[in-house]
DNA sequence: TACATAGTGTTATATTATAACAATTAAAAA
DNA sequence: TTTTTAATTGTTATAATATAACACTATGTA
């Protein structure tokens, strides 16, 4: 069982954004979007950002500077994640394989190192976009 | 057998910054260290960046901005690479495991899209900062 | 040599992200 | 309920990361 995060009027209404985004979206063009609700300031938009990631209602795509809400029940915490990216149209999806999540989970590096979390991008064509 | 790549002036300039950085470096500390040697512009750092990624002998860590020089003598292109990053001391180091990246390249998602590059990074701590 | 390609130097600017501080709200403890 | 503590907000300013555009130069190859 996981806490229950009440999102505050802020971090509700960029969640709301992005969860309604069929792609990843940019800080600014979050803030963009959220101007006639009152959210004027780079600031207020990377303040939930960072919340949201921290709770795992979303992630950041690194490779790309934007974030995309989860969709994966099993990753609550930001902790453990996998995505594809088509290098034409920039679709993103997030994998939920168990056996990758397994795998990596449970890797450890030579010295024996163990990871408390990870991100993985892949990177490739998506279906659409081989058939062109 | 791979193409040899003769690295200009400022790709060398920079190369070798890079290769002897025990941590990875940001594009504005690279720029600091070689004013000297009459690089004085942001876009001359960032082009030979690019063109060293392309040719894989620097990768970028994304969630850091910030480049290290390839170690890994397996990836000659900067198509697969792997890192576990400390989150105490930022101390990164590029993961050479036959095992994950056969796995990794491997993978196909629920689609069967096959994809053509990956980048994974690892957190956690390393052995120095769990001792402390 | 002539041509094509890649790299250079430069100025200006776009994009992404954080510092610092005061005020406010929400949650938890007394 | 009151207190007090932590989290969030609003705001201005600025730092850090990255690219556009253009004229020029070097290099490799036919």
């Amino acid at each position: 069982m996981h806490k229950e995060h009440n999102l505050t009027k802020n971090q509700k209404i960029i969640f709301d954004l992005i969860d309604k985004s069929p792609q990843p979206l940019k800080a600014y063009s979050i803030l963009y979007n959220v101007q006639k609700k009152g959210i004027k300031a780079p600031l207020q938009v990377y303040r939930a950002l960072d919340k949201l990631v921290e709770i795992g209602k979303i992630h950041k795509i690194e490779s790309r500077n934007a974030f995309i809400a989860c969709h994966n029940s099993s990753c609550q915490v930001a902790k453990a994640t996998a995505f594809s990216i088509c290098e034409i149209c920039e679709k993103v999806t997030e994998i939920s394989s168990t056996g990758l999540s397994k795998y990596l989970a449970n890797f450890k590096d030579k010295d024996g190192m163990k990871y408390s979390k990870y991100n993985l991008e892949f990177f490739g064509l998506c279906k659409k976009c081989t058939l062109k």
